[in-house]
DNA sequence: TTAATTTTGTACCAATCGGTAAATAAATAA
DNA sequence: TTATTTATTTACCGATTGGTACAAAATTAA
């Protein structure tokens, strides 16, 4: 018997096209509806995201939903990654810059370029999906922090290998520059939130990055 | 009939310890009810607040919370008043500080002081109150944005007169200056609620001041 | 066909949301 | 005392919250 299960499994395509599906099709793009559910806790942050809304948002009943993506925390992980991977993408790309100095210009200019983006909800959703929330979000807030927290730290770990290369100076702090950064970019996002503009904020970063320490 | 109303008015006390009130007296203090809901609204945000929790951290039914305050919109700004009024007052002395330098130092110093303050809930009520909420809180967050950009305008004023004055350079944009340190000051909210050191968030300020416009 | 499998739509669940009606309690005025 | 006024308590309102039971529909396998 199980010898011939597993024969079976051997038999399974591998890099072909796979075997189809049992029973009834889904009837939707799975990462179509992970886009518009990104748009609806984008802009309305985790608590303020119903499932109510997002099922319309998705044009998908909820127990479709619950059976494709599991409860509304599960779901809004799924869109984070997705958001991770695709939005906010420039934020890992700049690391590669050859400078720090680079590394910090780019990332604060792809930033307002991304905040500003009138195709884009405001704000960014690491920083304010769940700022501020009720008790029942509380692993939510927890989560965005650690992911806050996160690029601070390959900020910082990039300050210091350009350290260690020699374009940023030796007495300069690489975690204390690290904040910094990462203070201004989220100074962006609240203003973005608040309406300000791509200009106004292109101006900021320039101020900010005038601060950068030479020699 | 209407001149006997209003000579009992004009016996009214003047400046003496007014008539006793006439029905049930309020079995509580509203100040120390709005400072009880300051601690909730300001931890949690105006949507993660409920009225339960309130009525619970107040001591108070919600009848009377109602019939004292009005609704939770109208709570929330009386809270706002004690909030700018108390615990924020800094920002307002910051600017008479004698150079545009000495304000922009002052308010981000005792900015630090305060976020990291362990006695209160972490981060700027302004700015977090209702970063993302639901569509029923869209104007609690319209009022929000209103006060952010007013204490920028007031930075703006400030540095403005410090150019009139001759200690902040002609060169110098007010306008520019003030939204980033508006900026500074935002970020540093959100790291505060992310759990940053006052040590951490101080160093940030030196490196934001460090390259101050002069001359 | 028929059986097995999976998704869909409808209709619902208990819990919580902001908010209130109505009776009772505590004070002053007459 | 009695009437009037105001605050408190209890118990509730309809709407919305995240989440689900269940039967019908759509597919493949036999």
């Amino acid at each position: 018997m199980n010898n011939l299960i597993n024969a079976e499994e051997l038999v399974e395509p591998v890099g072909k096209s796979p075997a189809k599906p049992r029973g009834r099709p889904l009837a939707f793009n799975q990462d179509d509806a992970l886009e518009r559910a990104l748009q609806i806790f984008w802009s309305r942050g985790y608590d303020g995201a119903s499932m109510a809304e997002l099922s319309e948002a998705l044009g998908i009943n909820k127990p479709s939903i619950y059976a494709t993506f599991g409860n509304k925390e599960a779901l809004f992980r799924k869109v984070l990654a997705k958001y991770l991977a695709g939005p906010v993408a420039y934020a890992a790309m700049a690391m590669s810059e050859p400078t720090a100095y680079q590394v910090a210009e780019k990332f604060l200019t792809k930033s307002v370029e991304f905040l500003t983006n009138p195709g884009n909800p405001r704000g960014c959703m690491i920083v304010q999906g769940a700022l501020t929330c009720g008790q029942s979000s509380a692993m939510i807030q927890q989560e965005l922090i650690s992911y806050r927290k996160n690029y601070e730290n390959r900020l910082r770990q990039r300050f210091e290998l350009a350290k260690a290369q020699g374009d940023l100076s030796q007495h300069v702090d690489a975690e204390e520059l690290a904040k910094y950064i990462a203070t201004i970019h989220q100074g962006l996002s609240v203003q973005a939130t608040s309406g300000a503009s791509k200009d106004g904020l292109m101006a900021v970063i320039e101020i900010a990055l005038k601060n950068w320490p030479t020699n």
